[in-house]
DNA sequence: GATGAATGAGCGTTCATTCAT
DNA sequence: GATGAATGAACGCTCATTCAT
């Protein structure tokens, strides 16, 4: 019977001694190449670091795999769910703040890449996965299906299920930042993502707004913001 | 004394089948694991070959990809094409005949694997990366933007960027599709598809068409949300 | 207790049946590229066959070779023999008919790749090496050492080690042919080969004749004879 | 409780020796099996490392081979040339000290064995073979080719080809270097080495001195000269 | 007999991981 | 702590060999 003397973590934290140089030239190489793809040794040369010392902070190269995913994106999401939480006004502005809050802490940021990372990756860690899928989706998603759901309640929006509506949101934004880290560099034209992101709102609060609403009219399709 | 039971030879000369054989179970494994982490091993025995005989058909691991990449989405494209073409009616009936058409042809087959694997490797891959953006991004996105744009021309939609707006009608189909291949097998609650579509459907030409139009009304047919 | 009933002899004589076109390529290709280098498909492309056809005839890769080597010289060397047994005249002029016949029958031949292809390879196949060496440079040397040793006898020769003296005999002649099948395709100066000879002979004779004997004069070393 | 006898590390660093035994080991291999039949493995078994640590010094077989050619003879012949450039005396003590020097240096050691690899594989490798040619052969003839031309300059030789008389120098002790490394284990009748030298050197000298010359007369063919 | 599709052992090469320094 | 030389399991690919046709 073994116990513990202390109250370890399921996932031990050793944030203030690992370097985060060593996490974000593994976000960097892991988004760009892939999991498998990836050579530890050029992780740690992008982190100025020698190969061995990957290894006083990380078990191996699984364990930095993990470590990416997990201490990516919850501190972001937190400060999400802070900021959504201290929210007041109409629904078709909160829904405007959350995208746009969205866009700006993940998805224009480095951090998208661990949306790109964990899609393709997740059927082969499957725990860590379903650890994304669970502090991550679906807070997110928890996050703007309240929103919705007030808004129907209310009857600023129309009536739909905002379980399938919640995707339909995250979805062109989820879209956009993967694009910027995969076919961005195959020579397509490239959109402007504030336009995207506007664009995006148009439409999707033109659909789901009450036709008395006004809060469709507020947004600003046609004006071309360069980033 | 050893006696088989059945008289099976320990091969079959199948020269014909196997390139599309291995094909196939090229996808399913470079769509399940990623093109660095898919041993040319289990892609010969999924196909019931032994491994040299991926050699007699593919050059290699990269011209199997590429073959995967190739061979899987522009003959489904084609049809596409053609379907589209021989289309008659207005634009919303339209926009739901290539969505449901892509969906059918592509999203909720294993070609939609495809989709996903160009996402994580085309960076690995510029030059079939630039293909896939040539031959199937590009060819799709025509598709849909001629419809958008006739329908703006006429008045049916509102006045709409149609380059942005061919990416947010495919946006969601895409991220479903991915979805099916990626946090589907991480234990989060599956939506349905049908109902996704519709709904999708149901926001975006609420959010698409003028006012005036009724397109977007018919579009609530099946309220079946099974989980 | 096995029983032959048939007188075979120690390697399976197939003569009749093998395509003297399959030991033609097998040999050229060893020669060009060494054993482990050349590839069974090769050879029987070149033989203008399928690769399947060379198991008719040959057991494997290795028997192949074998046969290269046992099938090449041993019937040359014979008629050899044959000729230096019927020849009547000076010692010096026995010497150059060997020495000229070895170059006409062998040296000058895609024979001479069998030389270099034991110098390869004898280690790697001590059988067929020490077959060779007793089959083909023993009675190679044995016909010059005869030679020599009758000059020596009868005082047209100077008293040298017949043995030592044997290989040195050989010794230019075998390198010419070596260097054709190497060097001569690195970009370097081609000597004419009958020029060689002819010096060689020069030399040789020179050095070996006693002062009183005229041998050594009718060799033409300054004769250019293109072939 | 398993105790190990002795407490040596499973490795130890050795970063400036390694190269050179690597060297040593492959050229071993190389000679007596072949480029192709040479396995990477064996190479780093004999230097007394593994697999992975040859690719730490060469990026692969064939850069390993190159190595071996490269590195093996130069240094040899630049120290050859210094020394013949140095020489004073006639020309026939001249050609001794060329013939003792080359057999000292590279015939009696395992350099010999790279004389038998580029023949063996120079049409394998035509840009090695072609170096070989250049910075080897062609250094080491010339060398010779001085000796004799002002031995027939000065009337101390006959007055024969000196490109033709250079080869036939060289062949007989190439022959003996390439003999060393294969048929002498095929259980032939080794020769001494030093013996067959000096006949060489008797033979030779008898048939390229003018008559009046006494300078082969001190070559006495059957003084066994031990090394 | 002849073919060539299929096999699978074997080798070159890579790279996550270890550990003496 | 930090390094990087060394390791060895794993995988891409080849080719001698087999055998259904």
């Amino acid at each position: 019977m073994e116990v513990r003397s202390t109250d370890q973590p399921r996932w031990e934290r050793r944030k203030e001694a690992r370097p985060a140089e060593l996490l974000v030239a593994a976000l960097e190489l892991f988004t760009e190449r892939g999991y498998a793809a990836t050579r530890l040794e050029d992780v740690a040369k992008r982190a100025g670091v020698s190969k061995g010392t990957v290894y006083l902070y990380f078990s191996g190269k699984e364990e930095l795999f993990k470590a990416v995913i997990r201490e990516g994106l919850v501190p972001v999401l937190e400060r999400g769910e802070k900021m959504v939480a201290e929210h007041r006004g109409d629904t078709a502005g909160l829904i405007r703040s959350l995208i746009h809050g969205w866009w700006e802490a993940i998805g224009s940021t480095p951090y998208a890449g661990i949306t790109k990372l964990m899609i393709s990756e997740c059927r082969n860690f499957p725990e860590i996965g379903s650890f994304y899928v669970e502090e991550v989706i679906t807070r997110g998603h928890k996050l703007v299906r309240k929103a919705l759901q007030r808004g129907i309640d209310n009857g600023e929006l129309r009536k739909v299920d905002p379980e399938y509506a919640t995707r339909l949101v995250f979805a062109p934004l989820v879209m956009l930042a993967i694009w910027r880290h995969s076919f961005d560099f195959c020579g397509v034209g490239k959109l402007d993502a504030p336009t995207y992101v506007e664009q995006h709102l148009d439409i999707l609060l033109h659909g789901l707004l009450n036709g008395s609403s006004s809060g469709a009219r507020t947004a600003r399709p046609k004006r071309k913001i360069t980033r």
